[in-house]
DNA sequence: CAAAACTGTAACAAATTTAATTACAATATA
DNA sequence: TATATTGTAATTAAATTTGTTACAGTTTTG
């Protein structure tokens, strides 16, 4: 897998921290040391799930979307996650095998219920709560 | 991710259902469809984690290295895991800002639960298990 | 109204990771 | 001794991820 949810989780604990004041992508992209338009990416994909506001304009900037205390972790995990956790082979097992004909479906499904445990893990603990041990 | 862990487990389920019998790197790599140097490779970190024995020159093959109901997914999945499942951020944020000095730590603790409850579920499920579904 | 400071978005480039390929030495069998 | 296989390394190719640049659109402020 890669960074998003780590960068997502930064963003977020960021605007919890602010308390309401916006911050630009600049400032944010300076915490966490990469590249504002970066920001401004992943942002854009929170804000579809009504995780961040956006204020465009010459004072414009991000804000929670939610009271941190109704953030699940697990809301963010759903937002970024673009591969089961388990991972995903690229190659097309041969028809011709009688396990390679049926084992996709059976791998798939394994992947879906390790990422049910995952999702259960992680909506148990909110954004407050993990904002809480930066205080 | 990558799909180490579904070439592992499709690797794993051939040798079980061969039974003992030794199968060549060359007819696994034909029911996966990948490279049979790609197997070799493969099978020597389960090797090396006592998943699968193998013998060397003219009639050579693999096999399973323990009784398959003695053989946790989980075993495999710690066999082939090199990031944690939630990701890795490769950046290096912020030491002035107190968040970013700080919150490395605390995404760790969090990968380091999420893998632990993935390790759970798939310690409840054996490679005998999984093989089954294709008898 | 015009300048300034932002967000929103796209296009492109660079870096990293993953997978594939090739080659050949080492080993064991027949 | 020929053959079929594993073991391993080196290299190449492909895919993915991350970084960069650019600029249009929006809102505020003088």
């Amino acid at each position: 897998m890669n960074g998003q949810f780590q960068i997502a989780i930064h963003i977020l604990t960021l605007l919890e921290q602010a308390n309401g004041e916006l911050l630009s992508s600049e400032y944010i992209a300076g915490s966490i040391n990469i590249n504002p338009a970066l920001v401004r990416k992943e942002i854009r994909n929170l804000r579809n799930y009504g995780l961040i506001n956006s204020k465009e304009g010459k004072t414009g900037g991000y804000s929670l979307g939610k009271a941190p205390d109704n953030i699940a972790l697990a809301d963010v995990y759903k937002a970024v996650k673009s591969h089961p956790a388990l991972g995903q082979a690229k190659n097309l097992p041969n028809p011709a095998c009688a396990i390679g004909r049926q084992i996709n479906q059976h791998l798939d499904a394994l992947a879906t219920e390790v990422d049910t445990a995952i999702i259960g893990k992680l909506t148990k603990i909110t954004l407050a709560d993990f904002s809480q041990k930066f205080k």
